[in-house]
DNA sequence: AATGAATGAGAATTCATTCAT
DNA sequence: TATGAATGAATTCTCATTCAT
């Protein structure tokens, strides 16, 4: 790819993590063309579908979550590893919101996507390149990293007996969502974490 | 009102609510009337706005969890209530995609709105106040319910002493979202509930 | 249907009948609805997919001439029916370009399409009327009266014997594309035709 | 020219011939380009407009088949010459689809171009005609090859005294219209042009 | 009140063509 | 010469909303 085409792939996935923020998943892909200052054939060319875009934004922000993650896992206390990442990756979810609201409709819209292709629309077989790729994959190793952190949580004796990494996982898609649909600040975010972090501690 | 529009009304919001959870918030109001049986145009009689529906699902739907919720304030334990009801609510959600996925898509859409019509048509306002709506009062209610709720769990000890009603009320929108969109099964939801309760007995 | 209905759903048959007859089957929808004096939407209600409207023209024509047929086949001379009939088609024919070009293009689409639609479009599949249907019913009914044609004619020993209704159709077939692509004008037409029936006449 | 700027240009060629036989002459020139294996860019090098390129795939096709006609005039038998030409060119047109169909597309898509810039970028015209061009030209020494064989025909006594050049032109036509749209298998070829042979013996 | 056709702005997507690398 | 990214006009299609019947 040439420099400037990768310049621009960021500038548009820039963009639209922004407008998407801004709007909804409904904003106009024009709207995030313009934002980018690109034309709005470039935003198609680098990725062919609404969809793609809104993968390749998962995609990049997970792909950061987990390397943070597996920093964390590396470097930090096994005792506070696991809730200093819980905490950081609601903020950061918080910051992007989209994404997270993107998760469900995004995975589906895939799914069906991938049902119905039977190699009829030629065009798009051309375009091949399927621009972000696999947000699926990546959520994937964020569990793995939960699973870590888990680990050496109750090595330290920091979790409950019966906390499991998915049970985690999902209590992080609720806080997920209740900061971003709940537009909780700072301080709200906070006392609810720290409900959810007692509840970790003493469960079961 | 005639008898056969109340059956008529009633007839949309059903139709209404399953067609949004099906497809999400972003389903044409035509596939409505088609479900509902009746024909587009009386679907904007009986409500002006596709954001006037929306308002008026949940609305519906608040209302009869606020009234169940002082059911249980009146007559249930105080030690259980909250919880009894706060399992009620996310179970009660989970089913309902729609309206937890309308209320951001909602609030946001009437937010532009409102900014951009500063308003400037007042005919419409008026219409879109008499059609079903104001779903942030039952909100409000909602969260009476849950103030009540916790002060009776906490003169029966069964509540942290620093966690509030609307800690409570976080935590149920984060459960509701994470129920919803995360797919949780009933094992999972009970889980992910059961860390959440630990919390909120412990907390503080 | 409404009787305005069935108006402008005739009025944009006859402009997509011309326009497309101007400009080849790739001519825009919206000239189609200008032409017809109707908004554009009005266009694709009615045809949800310019697949639907050039093959709604086609069954259009194709009825036409089967009836047309059927008429010659009961009430015409059965030595000179075949004949008169195969110059009336390939004269229709000539006047109604596109048709015959989309008929190509047309059937296959309609081949892709059908294989394609898994129910994953629901948006189609609310819409499902499906708009002029079938024209490849209609090809069928057409070459059933080219047999009942042949089968008159050899009783009247105008045709050669190893002549079949399927040849006749595959000559038809050529005259109509050769009398459109070539643009010959009546004079060619009448040349190119007599040279044909002479085959007829003479073959085997 | 270099070499291997002759050779993209023969291997773009080909492309096209494959690639429009398969998607019809609205195929993009990027899938040209890719089939190719050259960079889009480097089409439009050769082939200024896509109108040039469909006009080149022409000229090279036409240019064979008046090749063969010619040898076929000199050292082919009189009586028997004009079918087995006849047969040929149908066979060939019936493989390379999309040049017929390009024919029309390609005439008005010029007559339309040339009507509406009344010869204004007299530099695209330049290179057009540098490019591959001219199609009408081996058009109509198509036609003389034609001329040339009816002649010989009458000669050996084996086409009817009426029939000219043109006519035999205009049959042929069809035929390849018709064995492309129609498409023919061999079988319904042999018996379609056994009857167009039969008129042309006998006509007049 | 209900019906359902018409409207038309808006959104996604495609593609010939240009131009910087 | 070749490359391939960028452009942006054109096109198809969708959908909330209006209005004649």
């Amino acid at each position: 790819m040439r420099a400037d085409a990768r310049r621009n792939r960021a500038r548009i996935l820039d963009a639209a993590e922004e407008i998407f923020g801004e709007r909804g998943p409904g904003a106009s892909t024009e709207a995030i063309a313009i934002r980018a200052g690109v034309a709005i054939g470039t935003v198609f060319r680098h990725f062919p579908t609404k969809e793609d875009l809104l993968a390749a934004i998962m995609k990049r922000l997970l792909t950061e979550l987990v390397e943070h993650g597996e920093t964390l896992a590396a470097d930090g206390t096994g005792a506070t590893a696991l809730y200093e990442y819980f905490g950081y990756v609601v903020e950061r979810a918080a910051g992007a919101r989209t994404v997270v609201g993107a998760l469900r409709a995004g995975s589906e819209e895939l799914t069906a996507r991938t049902a119905a292709s039977s190699g009829v629309d030629q065009a798009a077989d051309d375009r091949s390149k399927r621009a972000g790729g696999d947000p699926l994959g990546a959520v994937g190793e964020l569990h793995g990293v939960l699973e870590t952190l888990v680990a050496k949580a109750r090595e330290a004796g920091t979790v409950g007996d019966g906390v499991t990494g998915r049970d985690v996982g999902d209590l992080l898609t609720a806080a997920c969502h209740g900061a971003l649909y709940g537009e909780w600040d700072e301080e709200r975010r906070g006392r609810a974490l720290a409900v959810m972090f007692a509840g970790l501690r003493s469960a079961r």
